[in-house]
DNA sequence: GACTACCTACCAATCGTTAGGTAGATTGCA
DNA sequence: TGCAATCTACCTAACGATTGGTAGGTAGTC
């Protein structure tokens, strides 16, 4: 199952606003949300600037777009695992590790929001709700599968799930982050190796 | 000890060039380099635009020298308590939290290079240099500590001191920029809270 | 005839940067 | 010591490029 956008990307029959969203949220992946231009967007989709306006009515509504299509696809993948009966909260916290691999595989992308989190007082209110919405629901969503965890025995650990769930999402923002910036493969995959061991 | 800049900054008598580096520093720390303008800077400073090229010559060369002199405020101060024979590992791994908690309370700051480390791509390959210096020899700091402070059983963890470093790191680069973005504060005190007791 | 999805041709504003000038302090030398 | 030359730290004016965004037109579809 992809979670993240862009799986049909290089497909000459996807609807134009759909490219555009997928081209928007990789560039923030890449730059960041300020270095992302209509320009460089129009370039990519092979439309031209002013076309943009006419999907999207700025760029402010454009990242608010994609943020929420961002927070959909993710939330709407780790609740699906969560709510499977045939996985444990072992499997969903595994399958939770998925999305940042694949980020630090895919070369220099991080999450979409820890990006847009380093330009939080630029974005303008609205996409700083979406922004905030995301990290809320996405560390309820780790606090519900580490107490459900202990509940059944899967995890053993000291402390509240809630300060863990926090730590491990920090922890993984940030591991993509130093990553990029530093090049070492293994950042990230340290990162989750401590985080396997800080629950059994 | 004053760590990160900006400690002279409402006094009239400092130089122009620093009071360029500090601006520089806290428009990057709150809103990110790309949006970070010269315009800006210099309404802050109280001089015009084209005054700041007669300090720096370039956008990227204001961006590089601001890293550097973080880089140097920052691991001076580190090393400092590591080699003071009156400071235990612990003492240096609970002063190394007074940055972030500094950051945290005034108000939306990030650490620098995780605000830069969002837009990396972005940032020319002189400036990625430095960041990336940044976090290996940040990193190389931690991990001395814990390996220090476990071999004096001030310490004790299993995996790695590496590892735990390239963890601790992550964590509390993260924790900075979901705090900013949540608005809640206490984020990084529970990802302290974690790292501490993980250390005993 | 209305609607969708584009286009061309602009717009004002802002971007980093350059050119060239000036006031004042510092320096080199007779 | 006196004076010219140089240097420092700013300034005003403007540069070309790029920014997000607007106006208005067109081809094709329902």
């Amino acid at each position: 199952m992809v979670i993240c956008g862009k799986e049909r990307y290089n497909e000459p029959m996807t609807d134009t606003r759909t490219r555009i969203l997928d081209t928007a949220q990789e560039l923030i992946q890449t730059r960041g949300f300020c270095a992302m231009s209509f320009q460089h967007i129009a370039e990519i989709v092979g439309i031209k600037k002013p076309s943009i306006i006419h999907h999207f009515a700025s760029k402010f509504e454009l990242g608010k777009a994609v943020i929420q299509r961002y927070h959909q696809y993710f939330l709407g993948a780790m609740q699906g695992i969560q709510h499977d009966p045939n996985k444990s909260n072992r499997d969903a916290l595994e399958f939770y590790f998925t999305p940042y691999l694949d980020f630090g595989e895919s070369g220099d992308k991080v999450c979409l929001c820890g990006a847009l989190a380093g330009e939080f007082m630029a974005l303008g209110p609205e996409m700083q709700a979406e922004v905030r919405e995301f990290f809320a629901a996405h560390e309820r969503w780790l606090e519900e599968i580490l107490t459900a965890g202990k509940a059944a025995g899967e995890f053993r650990f000291g402390g509240t799930s809630h300060q863990l769930a926090r730590m491990f999402l920090s922890a993984l923002q940030g591991g993509l982050l130093v990553k990029r910036a530093t090049g070492s493969t293994h950042q990230l995959l340290d990162v989750i190796d401590v985080i396997r061991k800080q629950v059994h």
